[in-house]
DNA sequence: ATATATAATGAGAATCGTTACCGTTGTCCG
DNA sequence: CGGACAACGGTAACGATTCTCATTATATAT
């Protein structure tokens, strides 16, 4: 995407919620925008310099985060979460609970295992990635928080 | 699984590497066990109780992990990482390298998309989850590190 | 244009999860 | 039993993130 089309589409969505699209915030977005992939703050600061010292660095995060300009990948608030290698519980998925933050494991049927595990397989060599395992997180509400 | 033949199962897989399966990697494994999903070390202490110590937990949690009977539920070794909400940069994918650990962000045709869109919505709708985004998270080497 | 209220910033302190260290304890094997 | 080595537990250290608070910038009303 073009930059400045960009930072209209930010501009406009922060203005509706009252936020402003400050220099810093901008710095932030256009470092963003700049690469592929998600990167840590502190890859940010590598990247951005000086200018956006650390602590605004991660409050203006914070602030995007709220305006849903910025996504975290994945919603582990910062702390790692274990669960058994997959030979002893066998392949499964996570729904994640967007409410209550709760990951649940759940199974799908061989047939629909396929279909994933196929189109892995094509998305992995339209990219020259070799493959060797996948996970499907499915985020939402759960029963309990519906 | 059977408690037992898990634990069975982790004792021969340990016996293999010399590694031992003391009281307090039971204790882990067992808390592992007994849950749906993955769990955090302060969880995970809450659980078993003062009888394994956080130091020792996470030790314990290292030593499993390097014997493969614990996974981390992704690799984000314990940094947030960030990127551009979906609305701006369209939805993807992720290839997570398990060398190097970047994230590249691949999108992939309507046609494989509606595929993932309708088997998500089939596992979802059979745990009374209601899914309102997925991500599909691909594990293996980069072109790079290949 | 200026005053005033409010939002955003920057530097450093504080906090939190995690890891490292090190002396002690337990286990295996002669 | 005794020596070698693995595992443990308590505490200090570390790195990432958040909080605090005084200062600066921005918007609005006059």
């Amino acid at each position: 995407m073009a930059q400045a089309s960009l930072h209209r589409q930010v501009e406009g969505h922060l203005n509706e919620q009252e936020v402003r699209y400050t220099k810093g915030r901008r710095a932030v977005v256009t470092a963003l925008a700049d690469g592929d992939g998600p990167r840590s703050a502190a890859e940010l600061s590598d990247q951005i310099g000086t200018s956006v010292p650390l602590s605004s660095l991660y409050r203006t995060l914070a602030v995007l985060e709220g305006a849903d300009v910025v996504t975290p990948h994945f919603a582990t608030k910062g702390l790692a979460r274990y669960e058994l290698a997959e030979w002893l519980t066998g392949h499964h998925h996570h729904l994640v609970c967007i409410e209550c933050g709760t990951v649940e494991d759940v199974e799908v049927s061989a047939h629909h295992e396929e279909q994933v595990t196929a189109l892995v397989d094509s998305i992995a060599a339209s990219s020259a990635f070799t493959a060797t395992n996948h996970a499907l997180e499915i985020e939402g509400t759960c029963k309990a928080c519906a």
